[in-house]
DNA sequence: CTGAAAGCGCTAACAA
DNA sequence: TTGTTAGCGCTTTCAG
């Protein structure tokens, strides 16, 4: 690697003199910023990042932490943090948890080493304390998921909300037996999902033994075991609603698979609104989410707040910290064929 | 944040002492190690990455330069070289081209700035040269597509015979005039592709006047616009073949809007199998292809190359380099109800 | 078993 | 306009 050094070696100059023409100072003559540049571009060098970061310069590179890149949310993610970090000369470092908490701490740990100036977080469903202690000193704000302990930025959708109209929407067509599958309570999306269906039911002035099926968020597996058991009831709804991405694809394959009757004999609401849900038999009626926009929106943020924080410092408490900022999206609810009204009994 | 220093004068050490400590250098005695690490938690110490690459340490991240992250072949990538570089405690540095060049030159630089040990990149058709003199002295590998000037090493998919194989299967079915839609030749990736289609053609004694369709390979837009095309044309195709995923998913949205009567007015045969393609009419005849594995490869084979090339170091013209190595991964078709005999006419 | 000192490449304060 | 010097945090000789 050549180095500063060489360049100041093959022009008798000063290293401090290359460094200075290389940063285009001003007090630099016209004449030796064209031959430090033009011996630089011979020789291709490259500026060493560590060695700037040695003296203080501020790591150009923020973490993305997800549980799994190939879920299209977080693909998605991912691409508008790149597209948003990389106006502002910056990049991303991409980590996957696959929701396990000790990786997640692994991560966090190699980013904290890395001196990375900022950290997007989609947490675990209780992050180990130490993620919090690695985290505190960095800025970062959390992403869809929300959980205490990891400072009070967040962005997210309005989890609650959304099943809820997908609950109402059934309810309007004279649904009165709906069947939920979603994650467990351990995720406060999850809960909020929940508690989205619940509530709807009771405004709605439906019994309360709805079926509801919890299970591990992010397994398709759920989905298609879900519904297999709602279908198997004496008395099975006669709609059901999906409570993440990866349960409506169990839900689909399912229902795929054993030729269901969709709407004729449940109707199906998904979640999210990936390629391939429109042409999904008659056409899949599910909540969409502006996944794009939200992580633009992240991405903007958490590089105002790395840009603010730098100059302004930490507050008193010694905690680097800025007014708590959440920013909640909402989904829209997009009506396909997979929905009708309940066949008559 | 808290150095090797601040823990050395906590402790009344020096600075050696601790970071030998931390080293587990077998030098130090145990108490003083347990001395050391106990502050060293409780101070929250995290070591600094950059002075440790200023020493000369490879820094323990790798790049991946893709054209968009959110194509599911590439989150596939991702997420399999995150996963590799996991267990071997390295990073990855995600970078979006767009397919645009001036931004792969970008991206490398970054890289190069970055130090990194390593890259993985999915080339534009044309790199600039300036990206080949950049990767020059990194180990780095092409992956699925290879354009020359960027070094010998490349893991890919057999393009060629990939194609023919679906092509083949349609000829097998009876078709005797078939459409084929993908990218333009300036890819390799996409002229092999378009090589197969045509030996095919050709192997099976077809007239050479079939139909093909060129376009910007990523868009789906061209899988719509190139269907509606060949099936608007007085001599129409029996079948089509796709040469890309992206033409594929635009085909099944085009198909399944018109709802064009597949198989019977025309067989389909995609590219890639994408979740949702089961499931999509018929379900769809298509190449499967196995990016997860390859990936997997491709970084194992990196870091086998990163580490041997540290110690051996560079060869006699000063390029490092290793014996040119090429993984060719072979697809496989999955025949579902998208592709049957032509219609009688 | 532990300490002192040098140096990685760069930038910024201080000199000239 | 350019040069000299110091020092970022760490590892690694070389001395005790």
């Amino acid at each position: 690697m050549t180095t500063a050094r060489d360049i100041a070696e093959r022009l008798n100059l000063s290293v401090s003199t290359v460094g200075r023409a290389l940063a285009d100072d001003r007090r630099i003559s016209a004449e030796t910023k064209l031959r430090v540049n033009q011996v630089a571009e011979e020789l291709g060098y490259v500026v060493n990042r560590a060695a700037r970061m040695m003296r203080g310069a501020r790591s150009p590179v923020v973490g993305l932490v997800v549980p799994d890149v190939r879920n299209s949310f977080y693909s998605t993610v991912a691409h508008a943090l790149t597209e948003t970090m990389g106006v502002r000369d910056h990049q991303v470092m991409l980590c996957e948890t696959g929701d396990d908490k000790r990786s997640e701490l692994r991560q966090v740990r190699d980013l904290a080493a890395a001196q990375v100036s900022g950290v997007v977080i989609v947490p675990t469903a209780r992050p180990l304390p130490e993620v919090a202690r690695l985290l505190q000193p960095i800025p970062h704000v959390q992403l869809l998921r929300k959980v205490s302990g990891l400072g009070p930025h967040w962005f997210g959708i309005d989890d609650r909300r959304v099943i809820e109209m997908a609950t109402e929407h059934l309810v309007e067509l004279g649904h009165r037996r709906i069947g939920y599958i979603g994650g467990t309570v351990a995720l406060p999306t999850a809960a909020a999902r929940l508690a989205g269906f619940t509530s709807a039911v009771t405004a709605a002035g439906l019994p309360d033994d709805q079926p509801t099926i919890l299970g591990p968020p992010s397994s398709t597996e759920l989905g298609a075991s879900g519904l297999h058991q709602l279908m198997s009831d004496p008395n099975p709804p006669t709609a059901v609603v999906s409570g993440s991405v990866q349960v409506t694809r169990g839900l689909l394959e399912y229902a795929h698979r054993t030729t269901l009757d969709v709407p004729g004999a449940v109707s199906l609401v998904g979640f999210g609104d990936e390629v391939g849900f429109s042409w999904w038999g008659p056409g899949l009626t599910t909540i969409s989410l502006p996944m794009h926009d939200l992580a633009t929106a992240c991405g903007a943020w958490l590089m105002h707040r790395i840009s603010t924080s730098a100059v302004s410092g930490n507050d008193a408490n010694g905690t680097s910290s800025a007014a708590p900022y959440s920013s909640v999206s909402p989904g829209v609810l997009i009506e396909r064929g997979s929905t009708a009204p309940p066949a008559l009994s």
